[in-house]
DNA sequence: TTTTAAATGAAAATCATTTTCATTTATAAA
DNA sequence: TTTATAAATGAAAATGATTTTCATTTAAAA
């Protein structure tokens, strides 16, 4: 956790409990949830808190690079733990069927950026590679 | 048009004028909108028009391919015009500055797929591709 | 023309997310 | 250790996108 109260302060924002209940609670998961299903959670170990405190809280977190946002069932935002917390480039797959989340930092869309730009005669500016799959303990039937 | 008509009766759809409307108005945009736009828009053209039915059609024209959806600015869900009607694998690109949408066909994912499987240990199902840069139009300052 | 299921409008409901504001708390200065 | 300050929070209400309901209309097929 030290690596967290580090990329807490380095980006000012305090050292609450709560926050970091809710970083344990992704790093044990490796899940991808709702802030609802975050709050349903952080309701059993805090007797106060609101809705949105956990909203505010993901949100900072996903800017500061601690969370990601997916997009997942019926059109809502997850978020999960993004643990490529260096600046390095990287992507994210989740596991359609337990929800988990994991990054991995190789890509080749280098190679093909020259191609698409000329195609589409675009500048690129982001690009955005979004896996779905099932995970290796899915597959196990676990 | 007639592709699009075409496209309606396969899938069981209807052919209306206002699914007609709602089409062209794509077309000829070539940009993303959300329903609430797309409702603007259709009230000048028929004056009963009801913001469901818009949302209605969206989501049943994505589903048969005519459109695709996007996230774009504050987490809203916008629609735009998939022109690779064709079931050829493709992805899109969007114009942060216009809202242009356009859909090209290169991937090179293929090659990259085995190596993620093995460092990730999931089984791929579905890889989405997303790029975000600007538009010729845009780049000349038009 | 008749029949039938799909499409629609209007109104209300849903529900995820955000805002407001008074109170509490972490943090750093004194 | 106090004190000062801005950030964090809870409660309640507001917002706003999206969906549902249901009676009516309409496209398409018989
Ligand atoms: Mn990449
Ligand atoms: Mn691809
Ligand atoms: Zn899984
Ligand atoms: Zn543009």
């Amino acid at each position: 956790m030290e690596k967290y109260k580090k990329l807490l302060k380095e980006n000012g924002l305090k050292i609450t409990p709560k926050r970091f209940a809710i970083i344990s609670y992704f790093l044990k998961n490796n899940k991808y949830f709702t802030p609802y299903e975050i709050w349903k959670f952080m309701k059993k170990k805090f007797k106060k808190i609101g809705l949105p405190t956990i909203y505010r809280n993901l949100e900072q977190f996903e800017k500061i690079g601690i969370l990601t946002r997916v997009e997942g069932e019926e059109n809502r935002f997850y978020y999960g733990i993004c643990k490529k917390t260096n600046k390095k480039h990287h992507h994210h797959i989740i596991c359609t069927s337990c929800h988990k989340i994991s990054d991995f930092e190789i890509c080749n869309f280098g190679q093909l950026k020259k191609q698409v730009e000329e195609i589409t005669e675009f500048d690129i500016k982001e690009h955005h590679l979004f896996l779905k799959g099932i995970c290796q303990n899915c597959k196990k039937g676990v």
